[in-house]
DNA sequence: TCGAATCATTTAAAAGTTTGAATGTATTTG
DNA sequence: CAAATACATTCAAACTTTTAAATGATTCGA
């Protein structure tokens, strides 16, 4: 992984909300914005904009299903950051 | 590792020029402050700033040695975070 | 001891992030 | 079709981070 693509994605890791649905999919598998909203009490748009920051940073993946969006982790991505800082280490 | 210390210490790496002091540490064993502020071109202040972010997270040791100070990786706090998110994944 | 070197702290400005209200789009339900 | 639901986007305010100038402390060398 470049250290750029690091960068983005420790940033997205690196935010009480954002782990913690991180956490939340890590035990669920998939959870909606909806979802989102419900478990950290937190605006519509500004579960959108974690979400995306999210999305972006190649975290996590997002599948479309009627008026849903669906929530799910990317294996790879984390597995590739693991890769990374063991490489620092 | 606790999950407001993984915020934490994924916060320290997202960050160019904190990246940049990691992966010299990598290769490099020890620095010093003076060495960060050659390697980056930022100001004195400006480092001295990104290296308490680094050892406030646990990242980075320092060890003080007269005028200067050394740096050095932690590897076990690079360690706890790999293993957090390998239990995500 | 004097001057230079290394680093920390304070302060303030610039830049970036987080947040929710307002609004818009698309989809489902009655 | 009208109302409701799920989500995205725009915008602006609040907050945080990043940066360097100014200053101060300590250490080393001449």
């Amino acid at each position: 992984m470049e250290p750029k693509n690091v960068e983005k994605v420790t940033g997205a890791i690196a935010d009480k909300y954002r782990l913690a649905i991180l956490m939340q999919l890590a035990k669920q598998e998939t959870m909606t914005s909806s979802d989102v909203q419900e478990m950290t009490g937190l605006s519509q748009p500004c579960v959108s904009h974690h979400v995306k920051q999210l999305t972006d940073s190649g975290l996590v993946d997002t599948q479309k299903e009627g008026r849903n969006v669906f929530l799910r982790l990317n294996k790879q991505a984390l597995q590739q950051l693991c890769d990374f800082l063991k490489g620092l280490g």
